[in-house]
This record gives structure tokens, C-alpha cells and sequence, in this order.
RNA sequence: GGUGUCAUAGCUCAGUUGGUAGAGCAAAGGACUGAAAAUCCUUGUGUCCCCGGUUCGAUUCCUGGUGACACCA
């Protein structure tokens, strides 16, 4: 089985050009963005149109309420068991999307780290809220000197996670890091949709300008009561948001949608960037990308005959 | 036409009692293992509008010019 994963910035154009390759190769498409897993994000995530998802079959499309608790981990478990599931009947799979952590998830796997109970992450969380970082980064250093010496100790994020799985678990996070790869069932094949920088961000601001007349006030309007769900802490959303509170011209949230998916988007090809699997095209080599898809299962194929 | 104010980073502006300058925003680069569209880090040389003058030294003071704005005609 090769599972061929199709990823790019933002915009790049790979849903369109997802539905093609997976038309030539006859499988359904597994979606791979942290987003647009959830219900009703649909325009502020520019996830897949009705249209579109009655082209092929859509997994991981607007499956998760917006209040279920997710992670990589859990997409990476999810994900796998759905490639087992559809490899007795398929020779051959697309996953697409551009979740560069979800998509490492599936390649390579994440470390095996307990889910943090809620009342550890609730206990942290309200000690962050009334002490600051400092004490909770000096237990940090008490409990896991190993970690507390490579964490980047400015950031909230990392220093309370590590500290849940040292006060949940007993042992140090370090001792949950491994870091290794896992090895996969299947062959694995990227394949990266790019474009110069300036065709790029054009694109994005003509998208973001194309949300807004698709009723993104509307879609973000009714996501109003779950605004503190983390699926909502999201590009497009926070500054619809913050203009819904008056802190920001309907003028102002829209060039800083624009900026902020410019940002996302210069985040991905950093990350990207490093992955040197990965087969790189721009979005109109349709044919060359087509051309390629085919000659890589042919040549699986004729290795197995052998 | 007259008078006054202003002219400094891509933008908005600070500042140098004369020793060639710094904030915010924008922009760029990077990190990343259970919140990842998240979270976090790093990066500021620019004819200080132009020509002269004073001075050891001018972006800073002075003459003139140009442009913008305001007020008066």
C-alpha cells in the first residue's frame, strides 16, 4: 500500500488538486488539517465546498464538534486506523492537507504520552493564572532538570505540558521522549504544492476577500457562544471576534486576517522546509504531478512482481 | 501672494542642549512531539528633503530652495 500525502502552505491549491489525484488513483481523500475537523468552520477554514466533498469520499471533513477535546495524537490513531481499514481494499491512498504536526503524526509518529486528566490541567492552569510562570518553571527544573535545560522557558505552552506529565504520571517528560520514528505498514510518498512567495499571498488575500462574501460574519456569528473552545482559536476567527467586540474595524479584522494567514503560510514552508521527502511541484504541473503519482505505484508494482 | 508649522526606517512618529539615531506597526528569519491555523524566539544604516554657511565636527544652528499642512489675503 503507498499512501501518498499531499501538503502545502495555505491556499497553495491543494483541495482542488487533491480531488484529481485522488480521482486518478481511486481513493477516497483523508483530510489532514486541525481545522477543518471541526463542524462549522467551514468557510473560516476554507475546507472542502458541499460540491466538492460529493465529488469523492471526504474522511476528517467537519467530524468533531467544536467543543471535543483533539490532538495529533489522537489524529495520528484515527488516521492509522482508517489507513488499515481502507488498505484491504485500496492499493493506494491520499491524505491532504497542511497540519504540519498531524502530518508528521501519520509519517512518523508521536511520542506514547498519557492524556492529562482534566483536574491536573485545570489544577496548572488556574496556578499559571494566579502565580506566573516563574514557580511553575522552578518545579520544572526540581522535577525534569533534563527538560527544564532544552525548554524553551518563555513559552507557557511547553513548560506547563511537561509539568502536567510530571505531576499526572510520576516520571519526568523527558522520560517520555524518545523521539523516534515509527515504523509504518505502508510506503509513504510527499508530495509538496508550492508557489512563489508574491503568487502566494496574493492568493491568500484574494481567498480571505472571497470568505468574507461567502458569509464568514454570518458562519463566525453563530460560533459565537464556543469562542473559548480551542477549535476557535484560529486565524479568521480571533479578529472577526475582536471586531465583534468593538476592538477592531470590520476594515481592520480583514487586513489582519490577510497578514495573519500570510504569517501561517510563511510558518508552513519553514516546516516544510526541512522535510527533504518531499517531492515539490507548483499547483500547475497537473499533468507532471499526475505523471509522477502513476509512475511511483507502477514502479511499487513492478518491484512486487518481482 | 503673505505668515507660521513640519520634512528622520516601507508607514506613524520620537530623539540628538551640535559628536551621523530609536519605538510601535509593517516586513524578514527561526524553533516546534498530546492546544500546532496553537505557542514561542530573533532581526532596525536609514542620502535624518536639497544647495550652501557657521563649526574641529551639522540630521540638529543659520541663509536660500523644494514639498506638505494650517491660517491670513
Amino acid at each position: 500500500m503507498t499512501l501518498f500525502v499531499l501538503l502545502g502552505p495555505t491556499a497553495v491549491g491543494k483541495t482542488e488538486l487533491a480531488l484529481k489525484i485522488a480521482d486518478h488513483i481511486g481513493s477516497p481523500i483523508l483530510n489532514c488539517d486541525s481545522r477543518q475537523l471541526f463542524r462549522g468552520m467551514r468557510i473560516g477554514t476554507a475546507a472542502p465546498t458541499p460540491q466538492q466533498l460529493e465529488r469523492t469520499t471526504h474522511y476528517f471533513v467537519g467530524t468533531l464538534d467544536l467543543s471535543d477535546y483533539y490532538s495529533a495524537a489522537r489524529y495520528e490513531a484515527d488516521a492509522l486506523d482508517l489507513i488499515q481499514q481502507l488498505s484491504a481494499t485500496h492499493s493506494a491512498l491520499l491524505l491532504s492537507g497542511g497540519s504540519m504536526l498531524y502530518i508528521d503524526a501519520v509519517c512518523k509518529g508521536i511520542d506514547d504520552i498519557p492524556t492529562i486528566d482534566n483536574e491536573t490541567r485545570s489544577f496548572l492552569r488556574s496556578r499559571y493564572s494566579t502565580e506566573g510562570l516563574a514557580p511553575l518553571l522552578e518545579e520544572l527544573r526540581l522535577m525534569d532538570p533534563e527538560y527544564y535545560q532544552i525548554v524553551d522557558q518563555r513559552n507557557t505552552q511547553r513548560v506547563i505540558h511537561a509539568l502536567e506529565i510530571c505531576y499526572a504520571t510520576g516520571r519526568t517528560y523527558t522520560s517520555f521522549r524518545t523521539q523516534k520514528h515509527k515504523p509504518r505498514p505502508f510506503h509513504i510518498v510527499k508530495i509538496g504544492l508550492q508557489r512563489p512567495r508574491e503568487e502566494l499571498f496574493s492568493r491568500i488575500n484574494c481567498r480571505v476577500e472571497q470568505m468574507m462574501d461567502e458569509g464568514f460574519l454570518e458562519e463566525a456569528r453563530a460560533l459565537l457562544p464556543y469562542r473559548h473552545e480551542n477549535a476557535l482559536n484560529t486565524v479568521g476567527y480571533k479578529e472577526i471576534f475582536a471586531y465583534f467586540d468593538g476592538k477592531m474595524s470590520y476594515i481592520d479584522a480583514v487586513e489582519r486576517i490577510k497578514k495573519n494567514t500570510r504569517v501561517y503560510a510563511k510558518k508552513q514552508m519553514t516546516w516544510f522546509q526541512r522535510d527533504k521527502e518531499i517531492n515539490w511541484f507548483h499547483p500547475n504541473q497537473e499533468a507532471e504531478i499526475l505523471t509522477f503519482v502513476g509512475n511511483t505505484l507502477h514502479g511499487r508494482d513492478m518491484k512486487q512482481s518481482l
